[in-house]
RNA sequence: GCCGGAGUGGCGGAACUGGUAGACGCGCCGGUCUCAAAAACCGGUCCGGGGGGACCCGGGUGUGGGUUCGAUUCCCACCUCCGGCACCA
């Protein structure tokens, strides 16, 4: 054994022996229980990985370890996400195809994880951007095709204009588009739709059963946004012929409306506009399409709108409201339409206020008046009425006067059903999932299109549509892919009747690659079908899920789709497939910015100039003190990434792995400090240092020395000791599977301390055979289960004390419930609640004794003064409270 | 504005179903080794006050109130920070 802890002679020796003795193989084994621990399919940028990546792939490894060695059979697997618009870009901006730049960027990410030490059973990785891959994506595109769930359609879409592509409803945050923080702008253009709207319901309900983050849940049953209420029919007054229709979850306060609004894009406002009225009109649906996103974010909440002339009869009471196009009212939720009650909805009532509309109230709280004169001025003033959005007693509303607003409710929405002009009805948020990808890095839409057939599917039979070479990468512009100005990959034939057609140009967005692979992972190289049932009915659904709370709609949401139909198709076991999620912390690095100089000006909300790292190091001592550093997420384009290189070659990959476990519990934001780092290192040292003196005088059959009767005659010191080494052994098992690998590795770190103070005194005079045995328990044991979370450390040390194979094949110790029991414990005595004395009692002491030990007690004497005790309160195992 | 989460020493954080607040680590202070420094190791370290000292007294988990023998933990109100959503009728 060496005398020091030398990692890089360690490491790369393990990491070797680990691959050539194929370790981390899985196969299918009937007579284990499985356990599924997978991350996000990560996407292999140029960057590589930094520390901030392996926040998450650490954890997770150590808990796939800590399953292995509990018996269990793990799938472990690692895949890339390869397709997408990052490598398009790249391309551009570098003129190097993704088809050469994304295997090394694959290379590299696998020599990082390899490097810390990571797991997984590389036989099972996968690629997406491979045709072995996308032939099967391009089978779950028919899929869903053959169910109905995939249509094309004319729709106005979000179309980013610097990715010159369209984006999915939940790829535009803040009206920006999620990769480029470009605003996104409106196109009618035909593309590819799945109808995830379909399975609304589902994935809202299936969301209860499921072990998540409260929050993701949360964020998805808000995304899926499902309402109930009443849509309706109203007539326009001097059309006979036309009629428009709303949604609304308050029916109730159907007597109080007093105007309407159509959304700008609606159909209806060509010919409901008077001709005084049309010009005006016009320039505000113009304005609405062209500046859409842009003003509504600038104008907060600015209300706007137009009169159209146009009057709406209110089907209750036959009375006329006027006709407004207001862009508050969306075309793309519920009907484009709404009936507007201001006094008792915020953005009516807003509106109302600023165009002088009538406000009529027909909800007061209970108990109250509805007499004007109550009103103390709502946000319009004296003797106007305040927007009211509770619950209440009906006022002014004819036969429903006078009842609660919920029954009301239900009474509205059965006299319009009754009349047949209106019926409950659910609304959704949700919007369907838009598919079509401008782009040529992606998996081509499996369709043709035949002048006589039609809209034709690929037979799959046919599969894989391969993705031709493309010699030019940037986007055509016009909207069209990059693919459709190939002639040889556009013409082919129609697979129905053989004449010349054309094929879809358009790929699929890198979520349809992301929202099956779980699935591919149990069969990775199957070339008859996507994967087997067999295996699919023994790996799903995922047991673990790991990755960053950023996915908490889009992937998540898609891949749960994915699943279900999968499953109402018959072949998938599950209906969802994630049972549990966890999501990891963020890692932030000290990030320097400089005050701006005279040329320089600051956009709002910016600190200051950020600094590079090698203007950083040209600073001078004065320059440097003028900087501020903040604390923001590593990445790439803040400069202040750390990678797992550099770590691992200043410390050791044990010591990283350690350290981001350590620092924080696993779904805290953590700040990267190097300081910290030091400290897990030095527990290595001190590890490496005691196991070298511990070594000669190991004990290989300590277990056959310490029986119940060699326990019985060993000293406290020995005892505790043991009782120690079976709490830790407690400890870690309840700590990791719960994601507490903070605690656990604290956990670690004190058995550690404990064993070194027993070390040392047994060591020194009292040494004996059965101490030895105490010492070699806890060493052995340690060693085990110290190698979920530094494996390499923990297989050299096991060979050091020399035991054949690897620590990842034994079995985590288990702990023995009686000796992990303290035989004593620290009694607390408490006179009014306050710590008055402490005294060391056996565990099994009688509640009797405990209450005569405090009161002999000479400090509680003391606090007592004579006084005789009200009450003793009595907490067996913890403390006794003397009331006076 | 709404939803979700969190406020604990100089710092990151610990504390089971209400029961010793501050585990563990960092930093800092003192010491050992060294010509010296670094590294490494050993000891100390919530704040205030008292004592030569082992110790003793008081305060303390964002703020204010409440329940309780006892509250970081439960309840009410408020403040701050982080994440998400934002005209969804």
């Amino acid at each position: 054994m060496q005398e020091h802890y030398e990692p890089k002679q360690i490491e790369p020796k393990w990491q070797q022996r680990w691959r050539e003795a194929k370790l981390f193989r899985t196969e299918e084994d009937p007579s284990k229980p499985k356990c599924y621990v997978l991350e996000f399919f990560p996407y292999p940028s140029g960057d590589g990985l930094s520390v901030g990546h392996c926040r998450n792939y650490i954890p997770a490894d150590t808990l796939a370890r800590y399953m292995r060695m509990r018996g269990y059979n793990v799938l472990h697997p690692m895949g890339w996400d390869a397709f997408g618009q990052p490598a398009e870009n790249e391309a551009i901006n570098k003129g190097l195809h993704p088809k050469y730049t994304v295997p090394r960027y694959i290379a590299n990410y696998k020599r990082q994880m390899n490097l810390i030490g990571l797991s997984y059973d590389w036989e099972r990785e996968i690629n997406s951007s491979t045709p072995e891959y996308y032939r099967w994506t391009q089978w779950w595109f028919l899929l869903l095709y053959k169910r109905g769930l995939a249509y094309r359609a004319n729709a106005l879409v979000n179309w980013c204009p610097s990715c010159k592509t369209v984006l999915a409803n939940e790829e535009v945050e803040g009206g920006k588009c999620w990769r480029c923080a470009t605003l996104v702008e409106k196109r009618e253009m035909p593309q590819w739709f799945f109808k995830i709207t379909e399975y609304a319901d589902r994935l809202l309900y299936d969301l209860d059963a499921l072990d998540w983050p409260e929050g993701i849940k949360q964020m998805q049953r808000h995304w899926i946004g499902r309402s109930e209420g009443v849509e309706f029919e109203m007539q326009i007054q001097g059309h006979p012929d036309l009629k428009f229709r709303v949604f609304t979850t308050r029916i109730d306060t159907v007597f109080g409306m007093t105007f309407a609004v159509l959304a700008p894009e609606h159909p209806l406002v060509d010919e409901i506009t008077t001709p005084e009225h049309r010009h005006e009109i016009n320039a505000y649906r113009e304005a609405a399409r062209r500046l859409d996103e842009r003003t509504r974010l600038a104008a907060e909440r600015e209300r706007t709108g137009v009169f159209t002339g146009a009057y709406a009869i209110n089907p209750v009471n036959g009375e006329p409201v006027p006709i407004y196009v207001a862009d508050y009212v969306l075309m793309t939720y519920g009907t484009g339409a709404i009936m507007a009650v201001p006094a008792h909805d915020e953005r009516d009532y807003d509106f109302a206020l600023k165009y002088g509309l009538p406000i009529k109230v027909v909800i007061v709280p209970e108990g109250a008046s509805p007499a004007p004169a109550a009103w103390q001025g709502g946000s319009g003033g004296e003797g106007i009425p305040p927007c009211y959005t509770g619950d209440g007693i009906m006022v002014n509303s004819g036969e429903f006067s006078g009842l609660p607003n919920r029954e009301g409710m239900e009474r509205l929405a059965d006299w319009f059903e009754a009349r047949g002009i209106g019926q409950r009805k659910v609304q959704y948020r949700l919007r369907d999932w838009l598919i079509s990808r401008q782009r040529y890095w992606g998996a081509p839409i499996p369709i043709v299109y035949c002048e006589h057939c039609g809209e034709v599917p690929v037979p799959e039979e046919q599969l894989p549509v391969l993705l031709p070479d493309v010699e030019q990468y940037q986007p055509s512009g016009t909207g069209e892919s990059p693919l459709a100005r190939i002639p040889e990959f556009v013409n082919t034939s129609c697979p129905q009747c053989g004449q010349p057609a054309r094929r879809e140009t358009d790929t699929m967005g890198g979520f349809a690659c992301s929202s099956w692979y779980f699935f591919r992972f149990c069969d990775p190289h199957n070339d008859k079908e996507p994967f087997s049932q067999e295996k699919v009915r023994y790996w799903m659904p995922v047991d673990y899920y790991v990755g960053g709370a950023e996915h908490a709609v889009m992937h998540l949401l898609y891949a749960r789709f994915w699943t279900k139909v999968a499953y109402d198709a018959g072949i998938s076991p599950v209906q969802e497939p994630f049972y549990r999620l966890r999501n990891q912390g963020m890692v932030l690095a000290l990030t320097p910015y400089r005050p701006p100089r005279e040329d320089e000006i600051l956009s709002a909300g910016e600190i200051g100039i950020l600094v590079r790292r090698d203007q950083l190091e040209q600073m001078s001592e004065a320059e440097r003190e003028q900087l501020i550093w903040v604390w923001e997420k590593m990445s790439k384009s803040k400069y202040n990434v750390v990678t797992p290189d550099e770590i691992v070659e200043r410390y050791s990959a044990d010591t990283l792995r350690l350290y981001e476990m350590f620092v924080a519990p696993f779904d805290t934001a953590i700040q990267w400090e190097e300081q910290g780092v030091k400290g897990m290192h030095r527990f290595l040292n001190r590890l490496w240092r005691l196991m070298r003196e511990v070594r000669a005088c190991f004990l290989r059959d300590w277990r056959e020395i310490l029986t119940p009767e060699t326990h019985a005659r060993l000293d406290d010191a020995s005892r505790q000791m043991r009782q120690r080494t079976h709490a830790s052994l407690k400890k870690l098992h309840s700590d990791i599977p719960d994601f507490k690998f903070n605690t656990a590795v604290a956990t670690l770190i004190e058995w550690l301390n404990d064993l070194e103070d027993y070390w040392r005194k047994a060591n020194t005079g009292m040494c004996c055979a059965d101490c030895m045995a105490v010492v070699s328990e806890a060493v052995e044991c340690f060693i085990v289960a110290l190698s979920p979370f530094a494996p390499h450390i923990a297989d050299e040390l096991w060979e050091a004390f020399g035991f054949e194979g690897f620590t990842l094949q034994q079995r985590f110790p288990d702990y023995d419930e009686n000796l992990a029991r303290a035989e004593m414990f620290e009694m607390v005595v408490q006179v009014n609640g306050k710590v008055r004395d402490k005294i060391t009692v056996p565990a099994d002491i009688s509640r009797e004794a405990m209450e005569r030990l405090a009161l002999a007690s000479p400090r509680v004497q003391a606090h007592l003064q004579g006084k005789t005790p009200r009450k003793v309160i009595v907490v067996p195992g913890k403390l006794v409270n003397v009331v006076v």
